[in-house]
DNA sequence: TCAAGTTGTCTATGATACTAGACAACTTGA
DNA sequence: TCAAGTTGTCTAGTATCATAGACAACTTGA
């Protein structure tokens, strides 16, 4: 069969705009398998490959995720994650109507190196706990975090957090009723093997990471932690003035 | 120098949606000469050919004309011609903004036909004056029209209207204070060679056939005509209800 | 009448789009 | 374990897109 017109869009535009609207309205959930390929074939009326042609268009602006042998997946919307001074995960993920859930990795004993020791106001060689917890909005991981406290102001954080599993639960836990930002630095990074499989991202991925330290009402720090974010599942929303 | 990214749209298509969007917005008026091919090719970074298949493709849709050894032209926006029962060509080409013209290319002698003697409420093979005129806003002719009229009622009516040039006023001339349209049938066809000459239009191009009568205040059928529009130049418009 | 500038038409070449078929690699569920 | 269904990757052929150059046909204005 011939091409009916020539209208100056591709074909395979037009299968990959068709598609792009049946995302945007909702025709194909988010998470959601697309039909196959064959399938989209005919109901477009062109070769596998076009359809192919189609697909990695959108799998390259992040719309879409092929997996061999399974189907191609409509990717989740990515999460809208606002940099405030009022930072909570649980908040965040919320508002984005998911369910936020942190996981406890391994809790341990630390000593403060210098960096950490400026940030939490405590000299070098001062007793940590530090917390490996992997955070997630309903199934997806979206980050890691590695976060250091006193060991002296917040005996045992390891295992309240493996119980409350917030940082939020875990802090009110000791008594602080409020906390906020006191700095946040963002730098990017490729994700290494151990992040990889804790965020279920393939090797090779950037990750957005984060360096934050929060304070409480009289702005003693509380605590100070680095997470790496999936860069493809969140997008950071500066809010200016 | 090569493609800067495949975006899945002709270049072709690109510089028409470009030149087009130029019309819309005024950017080239109505009647204008657009700019040369090398120029529009040098101004979009394509090669000449690239942007004559843009133009085919407006010429194509009516938007521009182009025209031997002398340029491209922005055709003039398309007149819109209401169908209502008050249909006076004078009015509704005034009312565009466009100064009506007539133009009286024959009358002569004629005897009823059928159809004719049915619309005009007369007996076949009673006398007629055909009239043969082209209808003009400004100076590009928008019509042909053959009318006919009772020669008992309307005596020497080409002459009249050759004098006038405007069927509103002949039938003044006769005593006729009003008129409104009884009946209309629209149908298209490819106009035939007298008429392209006459409406300064190509061979191949479609004209709109109209067949029409028109009734006095007493619905007494007073002329019926047919008119062959040039599609390009109206667009007639049904106002519902 | 002539020169400059315009659109129309031809040939040619390379890049891209689309189709077609085959098979490999992988996942899923029975 | 196996069969069915999926995506990934080849090769190949045809059509369209885009570029390039040359010249014809025509219009315009000096």
């Amino acid at each position: 069969m011939s091409m009916q017109e020539s209208s100056g869009v591709a074909l395979w535009r037009q299968v990959a705009d068709g598609i792009e609207r049946g995302i945007a309205d909702g025709r194909f959930a988010a998470g959601e398998k697309l039909p196959g390929e064959m399938e989209i074939a005919e109901t477009y009326r062109v070769n596998r490959h076009t359809v192919r042609r189609a697909l990695a268009a959108l799998a390259e602006r992040g719309l879409v995720r092929a997996e061999r042998g399974s189907g191609t997946y409509v990717e989740a919307q990515r999460l809208a994650y606002p940099l405030r001074s009022r930072t909570r995960f649980s908040e965040i993920v919320g508002a984005g109507g998911h369910e936020p859930r942190g996981q406890l990795i391994d809790a341990s004993s630390d000593t403060a190196n210098r960096e950490i020791a400026r940030e939490l106001g405590l000299k070098i060689g001062a007793p940590l706990i530090r917390i490996e917890a992997v955070r997630l909005a309903d199934r997806t991981p979206i980050c890691v975090s590695t976060t250091w406290l006193s060991a002296e102001r917040f005996p045992d954080a390891g295992s309240v957090f493996a119980n409350v599993r917030s940082m939020t639960k875990l802090l009110g836990h000791y008594g602080v009723k409020d906390y906020h930002r006191a700095s946040t630095r963002i730098t990017a990074a490729i994700v290494d093997a151990t992040d990889a499989a804790r965020l279920d991202l393939p090797l090779g991925r950037p990750v957005l990471v984060v360096d934050a330290t929060d304070v409480d009402m009289l702005d003693q720090p509380l605590v100070t932690k680095r997470s790496r974010f999936a860069a493809e599942r969140v997008e950071f929303l500066v809010e200016n003035g």
